[in-house]
DNA sequence: AATATCATTAACTTTTTATTAATCTTTAAT
DNA sequence: ATTAAAGATTAATAAAAAGTTAATGATATT
């Protein structure tokens, strides 16, 4: 079976290292990060089956993390993970969407049996969604060639989001024509070379609303889809 | 929404008693019955969304129950509701497939909160054939076929229920040509491929009174049923 | 045997989309 | 500065795919 993906975010050093070293014997892939910031980037970057969020820590608490993901657009479950156990916190925690609120100290035992149970319970629901990426004020589902920004959806054809898809992998580096032209023409002409130009100047078109996203052309070499930050 | 339906066992009169009062006035349908003798009789008589297990009860203890309603092929969600804190009991439950297993003294409020998040999270994956889907403005019974709107009735045949509810499933995602003529075809050909679009063709007409869904051809991959939202 | 139902096939139209073409702009080397 | 190559952009094209409606033929029902 595949391993599930987790993302843990906890900003305890030694807690955080103990689960995520625990989980990772007992067949889980997991990503730790310590905060809200980094728990969104990765979020947009890479797909997660379920995170794992402490509610305590500075900044962005768990519950202010929950609601940022909600906000853009990241469909994932998530759970709490907390030593607070006023029943106002779990009342809030469940109102949030969480699948489950766990109270510290856990058992680590019990920990890997809930998450189990919950991601099996969920799997048949979700559609093995590959993820949706963030880029810039897009959201981006290479699963069905999706591109929206704010309500406005546009169907990508399957090359384009191949395209999309390999600059977005390679983002902020150079992505040669040979490389591009190989990967997705299986060839490289000169004939292909003017078609993949085509499609550069469409992505730019579909991509022009949000100014932070660039693909910029490195003359001779290739192209880079930049991405000023997060 | 429709109440969810909930079996509670449980043999403390007094607990039970307050238990089902509670959930009934937190909008759950519910069945008490005192031992897992009545549980099974009951089960196999009338549907449920979900069986609340409490685990001590004499003659036949909750996790025996649990294995009982397995056995006589019932497929119904459970969980136990129990005193017994000790870890074993704990992965002795989920090892039966509970899909919770909740510590007493549990606080009502906070069972409720836990009850409507199992159930939600169930649900999409559940509902199976028995239930009606919402599909846009329509009603959609996979089990006889028919697709309503309004009062005005439509009988599906076999083929065009099979379709819609294979796209119904996996809703918002491609649904290969490929994965659905394997599926519901049993091959894939030239021509099998030409009766699919006959049918696209025929569901979007039966479903064109809703604007809000949408069966959209994803070129040379497939088709997505969209449903704008809920 | 006649009829009704329904998936399939056929015939034809429309749409989609990668490619090619044509034209203009930028880059880099001499 | 001049020039040739590379890149950008827009539009035209042609082939494949999808859409639509009707005809056909198989299967089940009366």
């Amino acid at each position: 079976m595949d391993k599930y993906r987790l993302l843990l975010v906890e900003d305890d050093e030694s807690l955080g290292y103990v689960l995520s070293e625990y989980l990772k014997m007992k067949n889980f892939s997991i990503s730790w990060v310590k905060n809200g910031k980094d728990a969104l980037s990765i979020l947009s970057q890479q797909p997660f089956d379920l995170c794992i969020l402490d509610v305590m820590m500075p900044d962005m608490d768990g519950f202010k993390l929950a609601e940022n993901i909600k906000q853009s657009n990241i469909t994932i479950p998530f759970l709490f993970l907390t030593a607070r156990s006023l029943k106002i916190d779990l009342l809030k925690g469940f109102s949030l969407g969480a699948v489950d609120y766990i109270r510290k100290p856990i058992d680590e035992e019990e920990l890997v049996v809930r998450l189990n149970n919950l991601l099996s319970i969920l799997k048949e629901s979700n559609d093995k969604e590959e993820g949706t990426y963030k880029i810039g004020m897009y959201n981006y589902s290479p699963s069905n060639y999706e591109l929206k920004i704010n309500e406005e959806k546009r169907q990508l054809t399957a090359r384009e989001s191949e395209l999309l898809l390999y600059l977005w992998k390679h983002k902020n580096n150079i992505c040669r024509h040979n490389d591009i032209l190989n990967t997705l023409w299986g060839k490289n002409d000169y004939f292909n070379r003017k078609s993949l130009n085509v499609f550069i100047t469409r992505l730019r078109k579909y991509l022009s609303q949000d100014d932070s996203i660039k693909i910029e052309n490195i003359h001779n070499q290739g192209f880079i889809l930049n991405t000023t930050n997060d």
